[in-house]
DNA sequence: CCCTGATTCGC
DNA sequence: GCGAATCAGG
């Protein structure tokens, strides 16, 4: 296979939307992983996230300053690329927070594409066109059971559970109050509401997932 | 092991 | 220009 001007389309427009190598490649098909790689940085098309290449290292604070390491390697190392912007340090809630829309890990999506929730297990592509004005407030809203009494109380226990109610899990198995939510399930799901907004996410399964509006006639003219 | 992207280098 | 081989982190 060689590198039409379609391909090359399609290269760039999966490349810059988000798609792995991989995806890409066998999206286009005859051409491999690597094939890819080679031509989009032969194309100039580069500074995505590279799970080895995250980003440079800042410098760390050091209260009296142990001795800096010199590192003596590899001293060959162009890197003209410019250090990524460090993605929001989203906090990670150890419990169960509030249903925002969290993205997948590992790949910061375009910020011209995101998904918006519209229920549970339901999301909305959203092109750079229909861009809301008012971005999620981001409110500091935390979610928590209430609790009446911090032990005994109205806990939730296994023996309760039913298709009725929100088989979330609270705490952690073992420990004395490790309970389930409780809550009204959402029905036809596990979860309640809530819960089902933590636990479906817009990701789609690798194979599934396509770079679905063929992209219009001219192609999108982000960037 | 699987995955990822980056880089190198013979073709 | 191409892409397999290789590297290196997750």
């Amino acid at each position: 296979m060689s590198w039409t001007e379609e391909r090359i389309e399609r290269l760039k427009a999966m490349w810059t939307e988000g798609s792995t190598a991989s995806q890409i490649a066998d999206e286009l098909g005859g051409v491999s992983r690597n094939a890819v790689i080679g031509k989009a940085h032969r194309l100039g098309l580069e500074a995505r996230p590279s799970p080895v290449k995250p980003g440079e290292e800042k410098e760390k604070p050091v209260p009296a300053a142990a001795a800096p390491a010199p590192k003596a390697e590899k001293v060959e190392r162009p890197a003209p690329r410019a250090a990524a912007p460090a993605p929001a340090p989203e906090q990670a809630a150890p419990a169960p927070a509030a249903a925002a829309p969290t993205r997948s890990p590992q790949r910061p999506a375009n910020p011209d594409l995101q998904y918006r929730s519209i229920g549970p297990g339901g999301f909305v592509r959203q092109g750079p066109g229909d861009q809301q004005a008012p971005i999620p407030p981001a409110p500091p809203r935390r979610l928590v059971p209430a609790k009446p009494s911090p032990e005994v109380a109205d806990k939730t226990s296994l023996l309760e559970l039913n298709d009725r109610i929100c088989k979330w899990p609270m705490g952690h198995p073992g420990e004395p109050d490790f309970h389930f939510c409780g809550a009204p399930s959402n029905p036809g799901f596990p979860y309640c509401v809530q819960h089902c907004g933590v636990a479906y996410q817009a990701q789609l399964p690798r194979r599934d997932r396509r770079p679905p509006p063929p992209l219009p006639f001219g192609g999108p003219r982000v960037r």
